[in-house]
DNA sequence: CCGAGTTGTTACTCTCTGGTAACCCTTATG
DNA sequence: CATAAGGGTTACCAGAGAGTAACAACTCGG
């Protein structure tokens, strides 16, 4: 079946998230996406330079939609407590909806190399600085960062553990026990620090 | 340099554990290793069965060494708070002294194939599951099961922050800090759910 | 209905690297 | 000083997979 150029390429895109979401970067070859897009090799390459490319083009749309999807939750919140709520929620709603794209960029097959590695860190490092602010600001700053780290790995570690074992959940009420958790937690740091 | 063959496996295990944390599994070749072990490659094959033999041998090694960090530290502890402050505390002890052993098993350069997956997974759901009975008993098992699993993320993320920037960091500090983190949180989830 | 541009394929090349066969030192021992 | 025995090396094989050159086939405007 032909398709017109940027056609093909959002259906390369579409099919790459899922095979390298599952089998990881080193374990896919270009031969497996071509196959599971239904084309051959070279057609890959009409659209993307090299593997790598096609890799970081991959994380960076997925990387995109979560900073949108928690961006855009947060906005319009007024207190700290209910941007956490709202920040976990969204968080929570995009791994349910975004599957292949929250294991492409935290499942444990995610294989990095160099490249990936700065990217998924840097995508990781921003989340972490949306965060930052909501921390009592009277901790210093390098404390801060390090705490919301910590609660970017929090959501994480729920996450793949669920998405691994391909639990159900419901975005809302996970997202609003982690809030509550994060936010208690914090305040206990914050007395007790 | 001619070795006995127990201390030359003992190098080569000490050398490549060096070499993986920082490559990663598959930006790192077997020449690579052998190099830096100062000897050729058919010397590792003379005490590993293959690259995955050995890496599995690594990781093995690195899993039993924080068990044992944590089991020991947890154990005669009487209160459940107790229990929590000290396996932190134990947790970044560990990371503090086996840098490269958390580096192989949690940094974001543990490129992982099928069976590595599973065996960074049965580790991480070790610890998990050291962790499960401390929250509260009235949370039913798959909920408690998930937010161990979260408190893991959080000390993964706090220390693969602080590890993968090479600050220095006390481990004793931080532990409390996180422990109080996860503490006062699990009373929360457990209050409002 | 024709031909130019675009989409796609076949059939390679080339490199990298895991793994091995065959051989060479060094040392200890009678 | 002969001779195992074990530690180490050189030089290779084979497979996998990224990337490409050359060619084929569809389709759409004129």
């Amino acid at each position: 079946m032909r398709l017109p150029a940027p056609a093909r390429r959002e259906q390369i895109l579409d099919v790459s998230v899922q095979v390298f979401a599952h089998r990881g970067f080193h374990s896919t070859s270009m031969n497996d996406v071509a196959e599971a897009a239904g084309v051959t090799k070279p057609v890959l390459y009409q659209h993307f330079d090299s593997k790598q490319d096609l890799y970081m083009a991959l994380l960076e749309e997925a990387g995109t939609r979560l900073r949108n999807a928690v961006r855009k939750a947060v906005t319009d919140a007024t207190s700290g407590k209910e941007q956490t709520e709202r920040g976990f929620k969204a968080y929570f709603r995009w791994v349910a909806d975004d599957h292949d794209a929250f294991l492409l960029l935290f499942g444990s097959r995610a294989n990095r190399d160099e490249e990936s590695t700065i990217a998924i860190r840097r995508i990781t490092a921003e989340a972490a600085n949306a965060i930052a602010p909501l921390i009592a600001a009277d901790i210093e700053g390098e404390h801060q960062e390090m705490l919301a780290h910590g609660l970017v790995g929090l959501a994480e570690g729920v996450s793949r553990h669920l998405v691994e074992r391909g639990e159900r959940f419901d975005p809302e009420v996970l997202g609003q026990q982690i809030a509550d958790l994060a936010w208690a937690g914090l305040r206990a740091v914050h007395r007790n620090g």
